[in-house]
DNA sequence: GCATGGAGCGGGTATATACCCGCGGTTCGA
DNA sequence: TCGAACCGCGGGTATATACCCGCTCCATGC
């Protein structure tokens, strides 16, 4: 059984090759499309916990408290507490506002890149078997 | 634009999905999917450099140098010097060689259990698309 | 009102990954 | 033959990611 047939290694090396096209797209910005997505999410969901967050975006509680961390250094989001002592209320400060409105159209570039490359119904088929899997 | 329909975040949540897929199976082993494969290559290609490895395997230099040294500290991989002194040859230990087969029906198991929740066409699909991306 | 159990987090540890820099070995031209 | 260019690596730094442990805070039963 060949090696190249793994889809798992397959997944790696599309997540990581599709990834640097985001964050080529935003490094003027500072951001990868790691924090960027992160970020959207903050801003979605605003107010909102660590661990409510981190069930959102499906990772690691402790990965989304680290990654929020680098964001807060950033001065994108702010950290600050809820009624309950030990909740880390997370808001996306005014700089981070900045950067999702300078981020947006340079996401969808490489969206729309990416759904050009394909075809709409490839494009399709792709979101459906990611879910799927 | 939801966000949940970014490519880039879909894809590294279903990368993660399914390496812990592979990771359950080969945890009886001592091995994730990253170092099992990395294994199978160092085999496939054996006696190989570091340089080398790295472009088989679409990785950084680097990043193969430290999971090659991870897999020498298990005792799984030799790492030896070929004629030119810079070159750091890599080769399967006996114990390596061990894991290689043991593994060998876990990995199988995997592959076929993803194969079969997909079906047979969907599982080209996906080759297809992950190549194209 | 207080003790106990549970919830939320931070931090330690480990791997994965990339980029960059410096060291040392090789090679080739002058 | 000897210096310059070049190549291979290791290690520093940074993020991403997960698991586990311990601390603190909260809520509930007694």
């Amino acid at each position: 059984m060949p090696n190249d047939t793994c889809h798992c290694i397959l997944l790696r090396k599309a997540s990581r090759k599709v990834s640097s096209y985001y964050d080529e797209a935003l490094a003027p910005l500072g951001v990868n499309i790691g924090q960027f997505s992160l970020l959207r999410n903050i801003n979605r969901l605003a107010p909102i916990s660590l661990t409510d967050l981190a069930v959102q975006v499906e990772l690691d509680r402790s990965t989304v408290g680290r990654n929020a961390k680098v964001l807060e250094r950033m001065g994108l989001v702010a950290i600050g507490h809820g009624e309950d002592q030990r909740e880390a209320m997370l808001t996306v400060a005014p700089q981070g506002h900045a950067i999702l409105k300078q981020g947006a159209p340079l996401w969808d570039g490489v969206q729309d890149d990416i759904e050009a490359r394909l075809g709409a119904e490839k494009t399709r088929q792709l979101q459906e078997l990611l879910a799927a899997l």
